[in-house]
DNA sequence: TCTGGGGTCCTAGGACCC
DNA sequence: TCTGGGGTCCTAGGACCC
């Protein structure tokens, strides 16, 4: 008996979730942007069939808003993290193990239940995601991670599969499997489709059925596993727990073009401190920091960007050290005459806390920075981010992004709970 | 006319994911 | 006026070492 698992999607996640929240958005066209109102990250089915594609800039389709009346909403990452916290507890519930995957996505481990009736399991999952959270969700069953993946896609994709589709022994795999095009798998992205196509590789089933050597000659064991996991050999491991991260990014567009040194500096410190706090929630240290800064490519207009990079003597989690080599690389990348449109940091070389060098001279972290840096993170987790900042990070700073669609913090804030009347 | 073999580490670039 | 953000893995090739 093989191994089962099952990839639970959220529908339309973000929009799910404004939805949750306002009744009126279902059955309307509702469009979620990126930070800054810059693409389209998420749609309705309503959005999609109005020919809105994913990731179109926004102010192309801006004009189909008054035609149509499509509702929409900035990125709300206080909203949208929560209610998937409350999805993914939920799903904990139902099986022994589960791999979270995205922000709206999980692997359940099946294997051991099929006694249950393996379809029959994926409508009570839905069922009580939807009833505890109010999220819809669609279940896709199979043998391995990809063609869960692709089973989800089916139960998607076809209504009169009630949002449950399960591969594993399906009698027509094949017809299924020649249905899907190649780039449509997981795993084949758009290069590699172009190169499968040209090559006469045009379905699910014919890359299952493409020679070894060849696949891994075109595409790498990636692609191999790929080929080998559609054929109902699964290759890829459920990761229960989220290994830590190597490498850590906080950058963010500006609502407007910054072209003063002291804007820049405020904006890297704020992102300097995001980074630390989430390397420090995972219990690592950094040895090496990276702080970059761009225009706008877009624009008919001057471009420079540059990066400064630094490593560190010994591993810190400590924020203000971090700051202090944030501004000292912006210092010296930084030139006078451009609008510049973002600026960002890196935190790269991660060790846990504990590993490395920190062992090598028995020393390392300062006790009483250390205690700083656990306050500070406990008092922002119990009262709110921001609840204590560092002075460098500024105050009410005009260079933010741009977020004039936003729907309340529904469930995090206290001032902005949903009022019912 | 001749010009080793093999190993490790690092980096840049390319591909992918949500 | 307006074009996101944050990750992972693999490979080839060069540097360097013995």
């Amino acid at each position: 008996m093989g191994e089962v698992v099952a990839l639970v999607d959220c529908n339309n996640f973000y929009v799910s979730c404004e939805r949750v929240f306002d009744p009126s958005l279902w059955g309307v066209p509702v469009v979620v942007l990126s930070n800054n109102d810059g693409n389209v990250i998420a749609r309705s089915n309503e959005a999609k069939q109005l020919g809105i594609e994913m990731g179109t800039p926004w102010f192309k389709c801006a004009p189909l808003v008054a035609r149509h009346g499509i509702r929409v909403f900035s990125s709300n990452y206080a909203l949208y993290g929560d209610m998937s916290r409350r999805v993914m507890e939920t799903l904990a519930g139902c099986v022994p193990a589960m791999e979270v995957y995205s922000i709206d996505e999980a692997f359940l481990y099946l294997t051991g239940m099929e006694h249950f009736g393996l379809e029959e399991y994926g409508r009570f999952i839905r069922t009580r995601v939807g009833g505890w959270t109010g999220m819809p969700v669609s279940v896709g069953i199979g043998p391995s991670k990809t063609l869960a993946k692709l089973a989800n896609r089916i139960a998607k994709k076809n209504p009169e599969c009630g949002g449950v589709f399960n591969i594993t022994g399906h009698p027509r795999v094949d017809d299924i499997l020649d249905g899907i095009a190649v780039e449509n798998i997981w795993g084949v992205g758009s290069r590699y489709a172009r190169m499968l196509h040209e090559h006469g590789v045009h379905s699910a089933l014919d890359l299952s059925r493409a020679p070894d050597a060849w696949v891994r000659k075109k595409m790498t064991v990636m692609g191999l596993r790929t080929a080998w996991e559609l054929r109902g050999h699964p290759c890829m491991e459920m990761e229960e727990a989220p290994p830590p991260k190597k490498a850590i990014v906080s950058s963010r567009s500006f609502g407007r073009p910054v072209e003063g040194l002291d804007e820049l500096m405020e904006a890297a410190a704020a992102y300097t401190t995001r980074a630390a706090e989430k390397l420090r929630r995972q219990n690592s240290l950094v040895c090496g920091l990276t702080v970059f800064l761009t225009t706008n490519r877009f624009k008919p207009e001057p471009q420079y960007s540059n990066a400064a990079t630094f490593s560190l003597p010994e591993p810190t989690g400590y924020t203000p050290h971090l700051i202090r080599l944030a501004h000292a690389g912006l210092r010296r990348i930084y030139r006078t005459g451009y609008r510049y449109k973002k600026v960002g940091i890196m935190l790269f070389d991660i060790v846990e806390q504990g590993e490395g060098q920190l062992d090598l001279f028995g020393g390392g972290v300062d006790p009483r920075r250390q205690a700083l840096m656990e306050t500070v993170d406990r008092l922002n987790g119990r009262f709110g981010k921001s609840t204590v900042s560092f002075a460098a990070e500024g105050r009410g700073s005009s260079w933010h992004m741009r977020r004039e669609h936003l729907s309340p913090r529904y469930t995090t804030s206290w001032l902005e709970l949903p009022l019912v009347r």
